[in-house]
DNA sequence: AATCTATATCGTAATATTGCAATATATAAT
DNA sequence: ATTATATATTGCAATATTACGATATAGATT
């Protein structure tokens, strides 16, 4: 086998899965905290500051925003990234209510 | 090639990376879930639970135990198993720090 | 138009993941 | 001791991911 069987899980959770699957490589991580720490879009710049080759990073950049978590506009002969806020604050919500289900909860065996 | 270049990045990036990958499948998060909604540690009764073999199914929780999101204790011939607190914390502040650091940016081109 | 710069796509090799049948292991119950 | 139950491990086939060289594309610059 090797393909995911999506199709016996909810869309949520599919849809949950799809993010952090796409956040799940150090790389793609990178992108995400190079974006925010420059606190500004970025057109240009990403593969100078990767340790990657240049496909590599177009391939990442690629599955971030297939994923939702960013944007690509043209600008000029340049891409202008950003990191999309909804989908970040989708993902707090969802360990934020995690959280508060667990602290509820107090594990009675663990 | 196919093997990630986890050299090139930092510990951190490699960390979060890690737990996010583990979780970047329906079946983990489904049993994430399972293991909240039943709210207490389940002994047994995961297999039922989702739409897969059991081999597959126990291969998905341990490597939810190898990325320390889940403690599995033996508990006679079962085996109790509970979602690590500590570790969702992390995550949820992770996304936390993203977010606020975002609304305080005021994206301008995107 | 020719050239430069930035990014994407193609092709491909190496490796990893997913899923399961078969089998092993280990405790519980009879 | 034998059997039942729960979980893990092994082995393997199908598929996916990662990485990059080569090449294509497209706007900018000269």
């Amino acid at each position: 086998m090797g393909a995911t069987k999506t199709d016996h899980f909810t869309d949520k959770q599919n849809q949950i899965a799809t993010l952090l699957k796409a956040l799940g490589h150090p790389a793609r991580i990178a992108i995400i905290e190079y974006l925010l720490k420059v606190n500004a879009c970025i057109c240009g710049d990403i593969v100078n500051e990767l340790p990657l080759a240049q496909p590599t990073v177009s391939q990442h950049l690629k599955e971030l925003k297939n994923a939702g978590l960013i944007k690509g506009n043209i600008e000029g002969n340049a891409i202008c990234y950003c990191i999309d806020e909804k989908v970040i604050g989708k993902l707090q919500n969802y360990f934020e209510n995690i959280s508060t289900r667990l602290t509820n909860k107090k594990n009675s065996c663990c």
